[in-house]
DNA sequence: CTGAAAGCGCTTACAG
DNA sequence: CTGAAAGCGCTTACAG
């Protein structure tokens, strides 16, 4: 399992120390920029220190200081662009305090996240952010990391523990674009994509049902459409929405993705989007602004969520007293071509 | 710059020796499944182990035995899904022997790059892998990295030095995506997107070169034409394309992102791509498949790259007496809508 | 099969 | 301002 490196003698403190005549003592607080140490003193060990081309072994630090500059990100699989953004805020974060990120991926297997927290947990992280797969067990999880190291959960709910939360607000996320569709005149309205069972569909759902309540609408079944939430997926079930007359005329997507993938398969049948129909993503993922229509959509800006959870995490290390808070990060509405313009009742544009 | 840890004692080997009266040897051999042991001693420490809700503290093991169980991997950016990709391949080989990742990003800054090499070198990977920044130091690197950790060099070419390299092989993927557009009938051919000054566009604009030669076809220098390598980039400067006549009937991108701009860019001035303009991009990005019309392009295959740059420093970690080489991963051609049906040699298609 | 002892590379009181 | 000594949590000969 482990690596064995050549054993080959690294230089060492003691090395530095003898090669300029000085005590261990002295060269590691010339390393720790401590005023104690004379000029001359730190100038010499300093050459040395070049000359011998040491290199401080921080490990070894941490061990006797009984500290740790790593913080674990535990994500679903960076070939999501979502996740590859947040561990991007995070890095970023952790890299300008000089702290390392220990990464590890789950696939979304929740047997692996276990895996991979016990191992990360060996690393001594100093704090962990997770993830978590779909269908963790927030109990499993608490057992694994266990009490010492400060633990942010992020995006995906999980029955309460002891830990901070960063969750995105999505309930009035997808609120707000129903109400941009509604302020447009529209009336039928889809829940296009995502899963039932993701909580975070779940939590759009309802924002998306409780703007159309308040509009005086009766929700129809055939309006929420599942799909898995990838954009071939979506262009293959485009067809759905039109099944039944009178069809919806705009839809809130699950995300941007799948929206992508809507506008395809709409096209696909002859409607253009933002013309003949009207939709919103969620995301603002770099191709919403690229795409043509471009996309209206709910920013989530993932890799500021990741700076943010990086800095929470940060801040209960170097504080343990304080305690777990929940935050929910606001959601933005971006306004571009896709939902297009207002029309009439009939589902009709004003021209 | 360190984070303290709450200097909580930590529950140690030597509680589990006292907790079930062994020595801590004896705890340390039931940790590495030794066979020397008496089973019914070492199940008394595992079940003490679990009592005590012990972890194993990883890195006062490696510190003792001189090894290390990390692989540094430092990348540009993850937000770019080529270098995403790669890093979720590197990390899925490294889970799979147990190594975790310690990331780094660069952002294409060469100072940063440095910094960050030598903040993770302090942390003693067993390995490295980079992805230089444009514009890096090949005698720097090598001094802040030393001899004693392998270092594969990934992607981006660097003057050569002691260490492995895993190119991609540039120049044939852009000359088999040339030779196909030729096949297809094509004669005015242009290279689209990239910037001159970068190894990876070079190369491909020369296996372009190369083929078009080989056709006896030569290069007009209004068929180069550059961009920064992004969506919005191109599509703006697909106009470029066609102000002398008699313009290109086909354009080789330098990427995925280039060539999706491109199609944008095409239909933004009432050509169909796939029918009134053939093209062929480079990475084989998720979204390429799923586009409208569908890209054909070169596929990189990143996530594979990662998983193969991973295998190959385990093996020189595993045994120091390697030499480096120089590896270089084919490309394929995927064909899809996007090169369109054959033409005669006007420019039109055969109907 | 088990235990006492030394040591990985660092830091930190404590004397001087 | 500098040095001798103990110790972070582990492993590994070496005896028994």
């Amino acid at each position: 399992m482990l690596k064995r490196l050549a054993a080959q003698r690294k230089v060492t403190l003691l090395d530095i120390a003898h090669g300029c005549g000085v005590s261990r003592a002295t060269v590691s607080l010339v390393l720790q920029n401590s005023p104690l140490v004379h000029v001359a003193t730190r100038a010499r060990v300093k050459a040395e220190i070049v000359r011998q081309c040491y290199v401080y072994n921080r490990a070894a630090a941490n061990l006797r200081q009984r500290t740790s500059s790593s913080v674990a990100l535990v994500i679903n699989d960076l070939s999501n662009p979502f996740f590859a953004e947040f561990a991007a805020g995070v890095d970023e974060a952790l890299g300008t305090v000089g702290c390392v990120t220990l990464l590890g991926s789950t696939g979304e297997s929740v047997a692996r996240q276990n895996a991979v927290l016990a191992s990360l947990i060996e690393y001594a992280p100093a704090g962990i952010i997770l993830c978590p797969a779909e269908g963790s067990d927030g109990a499993a999880i608490s057992r694994i990391v266990g009490a010492h190291t400060p633990l942010l959960v992020f995006n995906r709910e999980l029955p309460d523990g002891d830990w901070d939360v960063l969750a995105l607000d999505n309930h009035n996320g997808a609120r707000t674009a129903t109400e941009h569709l509604l302020a447009l005149g529209h009336r039928r309205i889809a829940f296009f994509g995502g899963h039932r069972d993701s909580s975070s569909c779940r939590e759009r759902r309802e924002g998306y049902s409780a703007a159309m309540s308040a509009a005086g609408i009766p929700l129809q079944p055939q309006w929420l459409i599942e799909t898995s939430p990838t954009r071939l997926e979506a262009a293959r079930q485009a067809g759905a929405l039109f099944v039944r007359d009178p069809a919806p005329t705009a839809a809130i997507c699950y995300n941007d993705a799948v929206a992508l993938g809507l506008q395809l398969g709409l096209a696909a049948r002859g409607r253009r989007p933002g013309h003949d129909f009207a939709l919103v993503g969620f995301d603002d993922i770099p191709e919403a602004a690229a795409t043509l229509p471009s996309l209206s959509t709910i920013a989530t800006d993932p890799r500021a969520r990741g700076r943010q959870a990086a800095e929470r995490i940060l801040a209960r290390v170097h504080d343990p007293a304080i305690s777990p808070t929940r935050t929910i990060a606001p959601m933005q509405l971006v306004v571009r071509e896709s939902s297009g313009p207002a029309i009439n009742t009939n589902g009709n544009r004003h021209e």
